[in-house]
DNA sequence: CTCAAAATCGATTGCGCAAACGTTTTTAGT
DNA sequence: ACTAAAAACGTTTGCGCAATCGATTTTGAG
């Protein structure tokens, strides 16, 4: 049988309230009642019913994280980095996957939001954000990782895309680029706006024509890459800007089989989730956007637990700053 | 205020039992009360309170997975197909994350076993299975997942570690190598043992002498690789053997660097997470031992429900085979 | 029309725990 | 020695729900 408090009360000799309050360090226990406490424990093998204590203050210790994709090793290492932090606070992590599908994550949103968890990270895959805030009941903490909404009814941790991206389409008009292509994530998400916003920006402003021919996306899945890449090569572009790791990774593979030499036959600048899945072995043959994953994982659990302590704080956007490396000089 | 049972139970006009009964479907429900309750709870917005019934009901519908390295994308990808069997089955996926720290998975196993979910599934980091099995309450329903403990108290799946490296060393052989290194993973996993007993048994079989200098350790994360190879280098290795995804990539990366290249200095034979670490641009120059990690996921999955299920089920060993992938002809 | 079986529902209990409220004993200040 | 405060613990309630037990009504066979 299972053994409960009282149980250990009746051993003890105590009440079940002495009991609680000895576990929970909730009120004053003479030394003596805490030893007679734990002795009885120890011997019952007395543990405290996860279920029914979070049944009875309401709170679970546990947050929720909506993924896209968690065999990337994006969120991969995100999720390690939110699980280490939370952890070391006593929480714990549930993982669900929506593989960029839009109802799996409004399945899973509905499921987590109904008191499983005290609160929830999400990298939603969402366009809508009226529909997206339906689904959240009012006050439920939450914060949004990696990709935001216009609206700002939620607090969010993400990256800056705009910054680098402009940057990366600048250095290579210097150094003489003219037909520069992109390739995107998935349209809808903030993320790819941003950073397609931020290439048109560059484009614009180097004096370049805008050719809507130089701008493809893909899924953010390997297999995605090659027919963009088809597609950009055939438009004779120079340059190429990659806006996701594994499809960037997938790039250098295509590039390398198709017998085009990075620098020599053209440049490359691409998101690079480091040490991950970019290709050491070309990753000093090309610029190098270097997201802070680890980061973005830390205050992501940082601000939910601050949102759980208290669900009034205020709306915060917290933007890290990818490092940008560029290709070593030849 | 938060919508109770009763909430719905006073607007629709009914006892609370029948709401119960008919959000559950375990009793016979009238079709005009039934859609009495479903109008109330509509308009009240109610949701049960996951809490209070796994409280009540004592499920929970979650398992744990306790996994070594979640930046790992063998494991990553392993919990992906672990988290998509188990959301079509309702259940929710706890992740913890070890680190190889053997301290870690204890704590780890010491939380989850107390309530939080109905079942674990462990990919352990620990060599004693007697420290691991006191961890355990009995009758805990838990399945080990790709490392395994001689012992046989638990349910397992796993993949087939002696054949293949058998395999390999034997090929190897038989295309003329005589100086075969191999580097394993950390020496107290069941899977490095089982992989180097089977290299020694190849070593012996073809009659190459059992030299201990050929066989060196790394600890399956990338860096731990180049040591390694540095020391079989040094000692004249003609054919590699290289247990574990990540340190199989590293080594790619490590030769091309050295200006070594595949089969025409030296030969490789590697675990490989197949479309996932290991470099493309090289796979066709070695043989790779893919393994079924979405099998394993699956049937990781389907083996914890089954003994959630029916915790008094026989011990069940599953053991999965990879497949063997020899490298393109030359 | 009768009566048992089927259909339909309600009242109530208790899961294990935290905590509000209350009681008794001790301590210390004057 | 008297009393208030502090120390130390006990009694009890209720969180929200599932499910047991039981009550009432309806149905249909004879």
């Amino acid at each position: 049988m299972k053994v409960t408090i009282s149980d250990v009360a009746r051993l003890a000799g105590v009440s079940t309230a002495t009991v609680s309050h000895t576990i929970n360090e909730t009120r004053y226990v003479s030394d003596e009642t805490r030893e007679k406490v734990y002795a009885a424990i120890k011997q019952l093998g007395y543990t405290p019913d996860a279920s029914a204590r979070s049944f009875r203050t309401g709170k679970k210790r546990t947050v929720g994280f909506i993924v896209p994709d968690i065999s990337n090793r994006f969120f991969g290492t995100m999720i390690e980095s939110v699980e280490n932090y939370l952890s070391t606070k006593g929480y714990h992590l549930i993982i669900a996957n929506t593989k960029e599908n839009m109802d799996r994550e409004e399945t899973n949103l509905r499921l987590l939001t109904a008191g499983l968890v005290d609160g929830l990270l999400v990298a939603s895959t969402m366009d809508d954000p009226e529909r997206f805030r339906s689904l959240i009941p009012t006050g439920f903490p939450l914060v949004l990782v990696d990709r935001t909404f216009d609206d700002n009814s939620f607090s969010s941790v993400s990256v800056s895309n705009f910054q680098p991206i402009y940057r990366a389409v600048c250095r290579l008009y210097q150094r003489g680029k003219r037909r520069i292509g992109i390739i995107g994530g998935l349209p809808r998400l903030s993320s790819t706006k941003e950073r397609i916003s931020a290439y048109r920006h560059a484009i614009v402003d180097c004096g370049l024509p805008d050719d809507e021919e130089l701008i493809v996306y893909g899924d953010s899945m390997e297999r995605s890459a090659r027919a963009c890449l088809d597609a950009l090569l055939a438009r004779s572009c120079d340059a190429l800007v990659v806006c996701q790791g594994l499809m960037a990774s997938e790039t250098l593979i295509y590039l390398n089989q198709k017998g085009l030499t990075l620098k020599r036959d053209i440049e490359l600048v691409a998101f690079v989730d480091f040490d991950s899945n970019i290709n050491p072995l070309f990753s000093d043959k090309m610029d190098c956007i270097i997201q802070p994953v680890e980061d973005l994982g830390l205050s992501a659990g940082e601000q939910i637990l601050r949102r759980i302590e208290d669900p009034e704080a205020p709306i915060f956007e917290k933007i890290l700053t990818s490092a940008y490396r560029p290709a070593a000089e030849a």
